[in-house]
DNA sequence: TATTATCGTTCACCAATTGAACGCAGCATA
DNA sequence: TATGCTGCGTTCAATTGGTGAACGATAATA
């Protein structure tokens, strides 16, 4: 499934590198080649990106995974929202780790 | 699974709290009650905890899942084990958060 | 005794994920 | 030209992980 947390990470690496294998966007997210592909597939469905194609001055011929101007626009509300939660995590998490010093103290 | 973090949570809950059920502990970990059984099969098989039959005074009768003195050991090393994890996601988090700032503000 | 409530256990079912396998396109070498 | 190699996207059978309804057992209660 395309969860918010890789709609948001697939939108940024293609934004920084429109060619880019879906073998390498796997590596670089930890995630298989087959997620890639179904998100991949997702997010061209819902218009947020298209595919060129797209030689390369080496031996590749695949895509250039453009984001359209809705993607743009999405990725730019991902981000904020993703601030947002990561801020709360941040709180959340210096909770936790004092809790965690109080724990081992014992 | 077990994964490092549901063991040091059961051991943690199981802990301060080693008359509770199967159900009850699904709800604090937000689990299914498949999986904690499955967990706790799993802690007992690693002699990490042990279950005895155990009459409760309310009309209950469970068990009392107590830790092993391996299982106290463990507990602290799991617990010193996460308090560095956390540290580490501490930090990476904070240089996310930056790099979100600083794409907001493009 | 019959009923109710809660216990641990089970397992068929579902959803998510994986990566080997495939066909295709371009380049390099014989 | 033909052959081999490499990297591409696509597919899908197989695996994994998680779920919760259902079950039998036990103890309190009517």
């Amino acid at each position: 499934m395309l969860t918010d947390e890789y709609r948001y990470k697939i939108l940024k690496e293609l934004q920084q590198d429109p060619d880019i294998s879906q073998r390498e966007l796997a590596k670089r997210l930890d995630i298989s080649l087959g997620k890639v592909n179904f998100c991949l597939k997702a997010l061209i469905e819902k218009g947020l990106i298209k595919a060129e194609n797209f030689k390369n001055s080496t031996n590749k011929m695949g895509y250039l995974y453009l984001l359209t101007p809705k993607g743009i626009e999405e990725k730019v509300s991902l981000t904020q929202r993703f601030l947002q939660r990561k801020l709360k995590e941040h709180e959340a998490l210096e909770k936790e780790i004092e809790q965690l010093r109080q724990e081992v103290k014992t």
